[in-house]
DNA sequence: AGATAGAGACCGACCGGTCTGTCCTTTATG
DNA sequence: CATAAAGGACAGACCGGTCGGTCTCTATCT
């Protein structure tokens, strides 16, 4: 693993527990041995490392919580598959994110403070929002949905529930509620 | 209004967007128009005030939340009134709390970087959902709900709705995702 | 005269970022 | 094929600025 890629996953770590702004790139270094020359020797800024923690998260993301979408049939029972894996491979995945889920942390830190860098975290907000949508409308033209349902609405339910469980795991660190 | 309050809520308004550690002294007493001697002869130090701003917020939180809830005669009902006072009276408090429920920006903000003070905030999450499940339970006894429910189980999903929804509303500021 | 609230200079620690210097590998040249 | 030149990777001293906190001094009130 070349340093780069080790200062991306260390930051990945610290920022999920202590947010972008309490976390010093000193603290980074330290942690993945290395020091000043080595960090901006590839990163021109704290932001653009940001940017580049954030890609390698979203990576991760898709990873940890698509994985074995595609044999499941029903849209519903994909939403279902994907909450597990939620639960199961991403949120309980203390290697990379020992402090919860990283969106949940640093859209709550960054969105009155770096609205800028606010904005790439909400993105990935709305295109999960857009996906649960989508898989709501598939069910719903397979006919194995009220028609008076708004895909919507419950989406954004589904995803409000989400947010406030992972909120819970980042205050106890406990699966049960999560269940 | 003395200095010593007007210090305390102005604390509640940056700390509401900023978190604790993100807000420096000085910009609260640049706000508020006075300097380290005016805080320091109050408050002993930094995590001095933290206490005594949450003391305040606690008790914001109680007037705004639980306002008329004795009219109410239903338990359910209670949870209703309080969910719509949430909403309504609470989070749109933006003179208090400009940047949306404090307590989730604390909770997430310090849960991982200041154990000691995290568990002032989510000890109140608890006395909270403690709440939610007595009203639960008084609706049960009431012969109202089925027999079934696992009450302290209902009082987590809507406590984690009410999480979720409170980060949404930190994220985008808008009402129509809180309905 | 004594007590108290508040102003603001000051302190050491730490922040993000720059810069110089030192290796080490690659490439061009004779 | 030997050697010199070039460039990238990294270490660490250093910079201006900000942090929480302390201390001294002044203004006001009893």
């Amino acid at each position: 693993m070349t340093l780069k890629d080790r200062i991306i996953h260390e930051s990945l770590r610290q920022f999920s527990t202590k947010g972008f702004l309490s976390t010093s790139i000193t603290d980074i270094l330290e942690a993945v041995g290395s020091s000043k020359g080595g960090l901006y020797n590839h990163f021109k800024s704290k932001e653009d490392l940001f940017f580049a923690a954030m890609s390698e998260a979203r990576k991760i993301w898709r990873q940890r919580n698509l994985d074995g979408l595609q044999q499941v049939e029903r849209p519903v029972d994909k939403i279902k598959k994907l909450l597990a894996n939620y639960r199961d491979k991403y949120l309980a995945d203390a290697e990379n994110f020992p402090g919860g889920c990283i969106f949940v942390t640093l859209a709550v830190e960054l969105n009155d403070q770096r609205p800028h860098l606010a904005r790439e975290v909400n993105e990935g907000f709305v295109r999960f929002k857009r996906m649960l949508i989508r898989l709501l409308d598939q069910e719903k033209e397979a006919g194995d949905l009220k028609e008076g349902v708004d895909t919507a609405l419950v989406a954004e339910m589904v995803f409000s529930g989400i947010l406030g469980a992972s909120v819970m795991y980042i205050s106890d660190k406990s699966m049960a509620t999560l269940d």
